[in-house]
DNA sequence: GCCAACGTTGGC
DNA sequence: GCCAACGTTGGC
């Protein structure tokens, strides 16, 4: 099993419109390297981060479980989609995208600020700079970190 | 195959 | 809203 990191704004689809929805295909993807993850590495029962970006306090808020390995993703194909991508098509998709269910929102944002500040995730990608990956691996220490991070947070709050 | 121009991401 | 960093495109 793996575990992986996906960023999303919150104004475009967070995690509240995730839990209303319950399962979502995660469209949109149009960076080669992101797709080659979904495509190939990202199988049923995988865990990953919901990463909040482009917002006020951007982190980690919460939990999502892969339920659908990759497949391609046709809005590419609709040329009224504002994902329209005319370089893909039924015969020769160039875009995958994964179905996430929602799994649980944590009590309190992880911040990036925090995650930064962590010796012990110095090497994940989504805290070096310029780093713009929307879909990124996440070692099984890396993921037991970020979650404890999670509860204390709340520990902290309740003090 | 180089590289300048351009568009996008995403923190701040 | 700004802008640095990065990926992609297209002329040559």
């Amino acid at each position: 099993m793996n575990y992986w990191l996906m960023k999303s704004e919150p104004d475009v689809f967070g995690i509240d419109d995730l839990k209303r929805v319950g399962v979502e295909p995660w469209d949109g993807v149009r960076n080669y390297q992101a797709r080659n993850m979904m495509r190939d590495q990202m199988q049923v029962g995988d865990l990953a981060f919901f990463y909040h970006s482009n917002t006020k306090v951007p982190g980690v808020v919460g939990i999502m479980e892969i339920v659908r390995a990759g497949y391609p993703d046709d809005c590419a194909w609709d040329p009224e989609h504002k994902y329209y991508d005319p370089k893909s098509s039924p015969d020769n998709p160039r875009w995958y995208r994964v179905d996430v269910a929602y799994k649980e929102t944590f009590p309190q944002v992880v911040p990036l600020e925090t995650l930064k500040s962590m010796p012990q995730l110095a090497d994940m990608a989504l805290v070096r700079r310029g780093n713009r990956l929307s879909i990124m691996p996440v070692t099984a220490d890396e993921w037991e970190i970020i979650q404890q991070m999670a509860k204390m947070e709340t520990d902290h709050d309740a003090c």
